[in-house]
DNA sequence: AGCACGCCGACT
DNA sequence: GTCGGCGTGCTC
């Protein structure tokens, strides 16, 4: 007997077995995929974990449905990767095998339902649903659930189809989807009839007469004479400003002749590779200095100021892992990932680079995960976001993370709440490669394990072509607004600073964080502010569509006349967005362009791309936005950045606000002056003594580092000690408190003082659940393993508890 | 996670 | 009197 053992991309903590025949049992390997049966009528997409020949005992084990593979589409290092990232993250690996997998490998079934047209049944027979569903079965050969919950609006449909199943109506199907399709392209050559001189001097002659298709025929002659490849049809009737229909009749007439090649989505069709630059004598130390602390250790953090050329290292540093056949990934936040420098490395290693991201569609993502399948020479270096960590590499040589202290690398819902520097790391353990990390602001954790030499360090403090740094001037808000000297949220400098740089025809860029026109609405007569009906946060301002909204469930309503609990129609705005301070810029400056760019402006596939180019070729002169911004962008002719407002970043609440606060700030103002002119920055504040932006002004990281390091000691914070989040969720309120308390009691038992908590967050209600935190604080020489067991052995008897049960309990490792 | 089974309120 | 709400338990 042979069995196999399957990963369920279910949130299960077991693997499931299913028995297998001899013939399946040699064809299949660990990593295939197969289709199951699960409960009464699932079928699942599994993952071959294990095959043996060991019986289960206490229950029989079903037979597979379906091989889904001819190979493994998943190896043994992503296998052992996965089981990493289960573990270190406390998920299931069910939890990893979803955000793995391009989700078009995942199948999914779906109920077919179809007439048994062996039986005769009566109208009479039926009631009155029923015969609607009949009825629609008489015109459509099969239906799907969701076809039957539009013919009879309703959402429970089950209920029928038992019935008609009963009365022997009807059949059930479960078809089985494979999601991605590939993509066909209809190209045309001329029939092989007409290959003869003779034929062909004849068809021409006959065309004569139709000089439209004569010219079709001419024009693919010229084409492939000069191309000497196969011609497409859209190109042929480009070429030929010919409609599609005369070719159809070329077609139909048999005089020339349609095939489709499956082709790949994801083509690159650039110049000839361009040579990558000469580095600089800064460059080049730091790049000796990067390549010899690769002896000594796995990981190097680079700590490079904005514009110092960051990249045109790492193109060196690929390039040599390249040479010696390795493949290279590259990490970047999702919102870096630009066309800017997808174009740069593409115009050094031409279609060797992939990019992978999830603006991409299902079936570009599925192409270049077979493309790294097979090793193929078009992904050897891959761009991509945190997700890339799992494409199935077999070879990796060198892996960059880029903007390494950006917190979007982390991800926090669902599971697996992994952060992808930090599981970069592990993965180039697996390939015995080698990890880079860069950033002009590191994280303090990894400055600190630098500085702990767990990690090589290479510092690179000189801007490329010697720019200088951009000024920073703090510019006192509580002292211009005493004076008078403010224009709605602009201070005097700040209007002067913008109309001098407008005057010398340069770019500016505007940063609040935040969006909307203001956070909140308030009565002036009562004060009453409306809230979000299912958050515990008041509603946001949008102006340009006149309505409220919330930034948590996405709830919108329209913006009050008059004051929802007194009927007063004075109602006043309190705090701002970027909608408000872009309405003031064309106010201030009605004969510039302005434009913004926020969550709001830039959805869609090419939203930023779109803002990113005007503002590029200066079809923009003035850009407001919101952290967007500080993502590695590339403007040449910013020479004014202004931060609206640095206190509201300042006073988050959160141990981590002052060092995201320095990054933020130092990120945004790394945009100015790029080039030869010195770039100008204003930070406007209530509290230009706040040390943070004492340091910011000086762009002084080692004191900023050391201040901060001395609060995360006294206050056991990260990266000292450890934590783990546990939050828990429910609708009732009470029972919240009640779990949360029992959790955090047990978790005491154990841990003690390194509890915290049980605390609600700041929004204590989201989507109509309540939410309670309780933190455990691991220090550094208490085994993390154990600890984890502990947690998991006091979720278990919570689980147990069955008051409890229905709160959700999720489990955050590294929550920063 | 889904889905079925099972027990209590608002409607035909 | 039924339809349908969600609490509980199980899935190889």
């Amino acid at each position: 007997m042979n069995y196999i053992d399957v990963i369920l991309p279910l949130p299960l903590q077991k693997l499931f077995t299913y028995s297998i025949t001899e013939a399946e049992a040699s064809f299949l390997r660990v990593g295939m995929r197969v289709a199951v049966p699960f409960g009464k009528s699932k079928i699942y997409t599994g993952l071959v974990h294990r095959i043996h020949t060991s019986k289960p005992l206490v229950y029989e084990a079903k037979d597979i449905h379906q091989i889904l593979d001819e190979e493994p589409i998943i190896n043994a290092q992503q296998l052992a990767f996965w089981e990493w990232i289960s573990s270190y993250y406390m998920c299931t690996l069910g939890d990893v095998m979803r955000a793995a997998l391009p989700s078009a490998f995942l199948l999914e079934s779906e109920t077919i339902i179809s007439k048994n047209n062996q039986k005769e049944i009566l109208d009479e027979e039926l009631l009155d649903d029923e015969f609607l569903v009949y009825e629609a079965l008489q015109h459509q050969s099969s239906l799907k659930i969701q076809d039957l919950m539009n013919i009879l609006d309703r959402k429970n449909v089950l209920p029928v189809i038992k019935r008609l199943l009963e009365k022997e109506a009807i059949h059930l199907q479960e078809e089985i989807y494979e999601k991605y399709k590939p993509k066909w392209v209809r190209y045309v050559r001329l029939h092989p009839n007409f290959s003869s001189e003779a034929a062909l001097q004849a068809v021409l002659e006959e065309l004569n007469r139709a000089p439209k298709q004569k010219q079709v025929v001419m024009t693919l002659f010229m084409l492939t004479a000069k191309t000497k490849k196969p011609i497409k049809v859209t190109e042929l009737t480009e070429a030929s400003e010919a409609s599609s229909a005369i070719v159809k009749t070329l077609i139909d007439k048999g005089i020339l002749e349609e095939y489709h090649i499956q082709t790949d989505r994801v083509t690159y069709s650039g110049e000839e590779n361009e040579a990558s630059k000469k580095l600089n004598e800064y460059q080049n130390t730091a790049l000796k200095e990067i390549k010899e602390s690769f002896v000594k250790h796995s990981v190097t953090l680079l700590h490079g100021v904005t514009s110092s050329g960051k990249t045109e290292i790492y193109v060196k540093l690929i390039e040599e892992a390249l040479a010696k056949g390795k493949q290279v990934l590259y990490l970047l936040p999702e919102i870096a990932l630009t066309t800017q420098l997808v174009t740069r490395l593409q115009n050094y290693f031409g279609e060797q680079v992939s990019v992978f991201h999830s603006k991409y569609s299902i079936h570009e993502r599925v192409e270049v995960y077979h493309n790294l399948l097979d090793n193929s020479a078009k992904a050897q270096i891959i761009l991509g976001a945190r997700s890339s960590i799992f494409l199935p590499f077999s070879n990796l040589g060198l892996i960059i993370v880029d903007e390494e202290h950006e917190q979007s690398f982390k991800q926090f819902d669902p599971a697996p709440r992994y952060h992808a520097r930090d599981s970069a790391v592990v993965l180039a353990n697996i390939h015995k490669a080698k990890t880079l990390l860069g950033s002009a602001t590191p994280s303090l954790e990894s400055y600190f394990n630098a500085k702990q030499n767990k990690y090589g360090f290479v510092a690179l403090s000189t801007r490329f072509n010697d720019v200088l740094m951009p000024e920073i001037e703090l510019v006192d808000l509580k002292d211009k607004y005493k004076r008078k000297k403010m224009k709605g949220h602009f201070s005097d400098r700040l209007i002067e600073e913008m109309t001098e740089t407008l005057k010398e025809g340069q770019q500016i860029i505007l940063f609040q964080n935040r969006r909307g026109f203001s956070p909140i609405v308030e009565c002036v007569t009562c004060g009453n502010a409306p809230q979000c009906p299912n958050c515990d946060v008041s509603l946001t301002y949008h102006q340009y569509r006149n309505q409220l909204r919330c930034h948590y469930c996405g709830y919108q309503a329209a913006m009050l006349q008059t004051c929802g609990a007194c009927g007063s129609p004075e109602i006043d705005s309190k705090g701002f967005g970027t909608e408000q301070i872009e309405i003031e810029v064309k106010q201030l400056f009605p004969d510039h362009k302005v434009a913004r760019m926020d969550l709001d402006t830039t959805r869609g596939k090419y939203g930023y791309e779109k803002i990113i180019t005007s503002f590029e070729q200066q079809e923009v002169d003035i850009l407001v936005g919101t952290q967007m911004l500080t993502k590695g962008l590339d403007f040449r002719n910013v020479n004014l950045v202004g931060i609206m407002n640095a206190d509201n970043m300042l006073n988050f609440p959160d141990f981590r606000a002052h060092e995201r606060s320095f990054q933020l700030m130092l990120q945004v103002s790394g945009r100015a002056g790029r080039t030869e002119k010195r770039g100008r920055v204003l930070i406007q504040t209530y509290n230009p003594y706040h040390k943070i932006l004492q340091q910011v002004s000086t762009n002084d990281y080692a004191s900023m580092f050391k201040e901060q390091m001395d609060e995360r000691y006294v206050f056991k914070y990260p990266p000292v000690y450890r934590l783990i989040k546990i939050t828990l969720k429910h609708k009732d309120y009470n029972r919240v408190n009640m779990a949360a308390d029992w959790y955090a009691q047990s978790l005491r038992q154990v841990f003690g003082d390194f509890v915290l908590g049980p605390e609600f967050p700041p929004v204590a209600r989201i989507r109509n659940q309540y939410h309670k935190n309780i933190i455990v604080k691991i220090p550094s020489k208490q085994s993390l393993a154990k600890t984890k067991e502990t947690i998991i052995r006091i979720d278990n008897s919570f689980n147990a508890v069955k008051d409890f049960r229905s709160v959700r309990v999720i489990l955050n490792v590294d929550n920063y």
